[in-house]
DNA sequence: CACCGGTTACCCACTTTTACCCACCACGAA
DNA sequence: TTCGTGGTGGGTAAAAGTGGGTAACCGGTG
């Protein structure tokens, strides 16, 4: 199980290239094998999954039923933009343009590990999004943890 | 279980390292491997948790709902600064510049023992702190403790 | 079917950062 | 005084991050 943490600002090159952090790599359990299936995320970002960890997920969607119109539209938005992607030499995964289109993604992007998921964001798209949260972190920590 | 106790004013160098009080560093388990966690903490100081303490914490918040926009929130926020650091042949951890900001530390550290968790403060930040509570120590005691 | 433009994957090279090692100083105990 | 422990500072080799060249691959077109 992956446990993935930290942010790290990189840069994106003119490929499309984004370096994953040694950091978080150190996280990723050798079944991912170095592949990633990167999608849309919740919020303006793209989650990013190590394979294992994406095989998980992928188990709970096919518990979704297809006659129930809701679900349809689910999964084919989340597996609309979904791409595998393995590490190249330098650590690196190519993120095709549509993606990085869709989060807003230019030469800048902020890496985070969320446990399970890395995310990937503009990093200016980050920040206003934190601005959007009209609760102090103090307080819905409060609300969140039972202690 | 941890049981950090007392207070300590430190240096912090050039390379923001950090050095771990040796009365500190008698109650961190074995289990921690020399490992710390260093993230943000409530008000302006990081906790830093050792390796075993914060898997305990970690687990809380893997229980939380990925699909609730307030949990996200949460996570994002506490992982977002959150750094795995192990000790040097010196016993110090080495804080990401980030990190040092967010606290607004600089040359000197506070060095906080609170149970299960260290907290380092901006000395100044935390008399600061001190002054803004309202009610005295003597009258919280009273509403918080029992007995 | 051959050709051509665009994309992808792999390789190599450069720069910056990090981790590790060694050295020094202060202080208290023997 | 000498030794050991605890705290501080800095040099350097190794690792990590960034950028770009080129050959293979793929699809579309004349």
């Amino acid at each position: 199980m992956s446990s993935f943490k930290g942010s790290y600002e990189y840069s994106v090159d003119s490929k499309g290239r984004i370096n994953i952090p040694s950091r978080l790599r150190k996280y990723v359990s050798p079944d991912a094998n170095d592949t990633f299936i990167v999608t849309r995320g919740y919020e303006k970002c793209l989650f990013v999954y190590p394979l294992d960890e994406w095989n998980r997920l992928e188990q709970s969607i096919r518990d979704l039923s297809p006659t129930n119109p809701k679900h349809r539209f689910f999964m084919r938005t989340l597996l609309e933009l979904a791409t595998e992607s393995q590490l190249d030499g330098q650590s690196r995964v190519t993120i095709p343009r549509e993606l990085l289109q869709f989060a807003g993604i230019e030469n800048d992007v902020l890496i985070l590990g969320v446990l399970e998921r890395i995310e990937l964001w503009n990093p200016i798209v980050y920040k206003e999004y934190l601005k959007t949260q009209a609760e102090s972190y103090e307080s819905v920590a409060q609300s969140v943890l039972q202690k």
